[in-house]
DNA sequence: AACAAAACAGGAGAAACTCCCGAGATGCTG
DNA sequence: CAGCATCTCGGGAGTTTCTCCTGTTTTGTT
């Protein structure tokens, strides 16, 4: 990292659907960390338009957002944006929805029960081009790597990713679709792939599944 | 009860299908418990045959076991030998259980987790024709009455539930039907029965609702 | 005995899923 | 950069699975 204090700040974008929880980043990060926040947003929507008004060196994103979210969110952000570097700011402590971040690009990846630390970490690593994960999750992704508890998550692609996670979450065939703009035929589809390559013979074992490498709550 | 302490013991059967827990019981309820255990079973089927060889005073009798499993067993116990006392002993700390095992006909709802002394008097008040339940769960059942927390499980009929819960565990509609000894058609119809009296919309809701009810575990 | 509830299952149509295929996009890799 | 693999997306057609309705038989209750 450039050396001492006297840099300019890093320019950062939030997105998170909570206003609260945008104000309170704006706080920490402003105070604490060298860090200019240069704008936010709530929706992955917004961040995609916003994105090239506010030109920050980093994005930090939270990851379970109402209508795209988050991983949707990142992937059409470096699609469109490919030099962008987006930390992923994230509920699930959880390995399966890291793994899914970083191999779609993302910079960092920090669990919200983190320190505060961690965060202003990720950024700085994030701002010369390098990857922070919250020690915790590296941890699990490390552990279970290790060990044959080898994550049958990590076969999916983005998008089986996506609709594994809304299927497991009760959504309909239908719903997703819409959700996701494709047709049914190719949700349908999709799901069928799932069953497949995870071994699943009923809707049932998915949802079990989900559960049990905390893709779901509960 | 029958007065003091010179009686002829209770003569007990064992249901489990682990061969250590049977042994231990033995000698926990022979040595502590003015008990004679007369005979053991592993499975359902075994017991329903044995019975009438052993004519126990008291059937203790797990809940979880392969094959038919212990509420399917206690019902066609009690169907043959309408007079038969039953005392269920369950791993499940969990009212939806006791309910189904106490309105089926049990004597006695003992956890695994509890006391032993709980077992004891479990069987001592059987013998007499009383029924006795872990304290724990009785109070679990007392609390859910009291509170508008009202178990939607409870309207249930026995078939109902034990289809609910081989759903809920991942089984498909054939290897219930086979395991139950009915038609795929019978599940299908009680599946979407189901559906209805809990107010399910997908399998994956049915899944979070057996969670939830302790149905099944993780 | 009469009645209600539960268990069981068939038929017919609707909905959902599977399997197979192919097109277009993207991304490596030699 | 050409070639090959992978991903995303979906159509077609057939199969399986649900749903809804109906009816019989058993069981339990008053």
């Amino acid at each position: 990292m450039s050396s001492a204090g006297m840099n300019s700040p890093i320019r950062v974008m939030l997105v998170d659907d909570h206003a609260v929880v945008r104000s309170g980043l704006r706080r920490l990060l402003e105070q604490d960390g060298g860090v200019l926040v240069v704008g936010d947003a709530e929706t992955g929507e917004q961040a995609y338009q916003l994105y090239s008004e506010f030109r920050p060196d980093v994005v930090v994103m939270d990851m379970s957002m109402p209508g795209m979210g988050g991983l949707e969110a990142l992937r059409r952000l470096l699609a469109r944006y490919p030099l962008a570097r987006v930390v992923i700011f994230s509920m699930h402590e959880n390995a399966a929805f890291a793994t899914q971040a970083l191999s779609s690009g993302a910079k960092g990846y920090i669990s919200k029960s983190g320190l505060a630390g961690d965060l202003l970490n990720a950024i700085r690593e994030a701002m010369v081009g390098r990857t922070w994960i919250s020690p915790s999750i590296a941890q699990k992704i490390a552990l279970q790597s290790l060990m044959g508890d080898d994550d049958p998550m990590r076969k999916l692609s983005a998008r089986e990713f996506e609709v594994f996670r809304l299927l497991a979450e009760g959504r309909s065939v239908d719903e997703i679709a819409i959700q996701l703009k494709v047709s049914q035929k190719t949700v349908a589809n999709y799901q069928t792939q799932l069953k497949q390559k995870l071994g699943l013979s009923s809707p049932v074992e998915l949802v079990r599944m989900a559960i049990h490498f905390g893709v779901i709550e509960r």
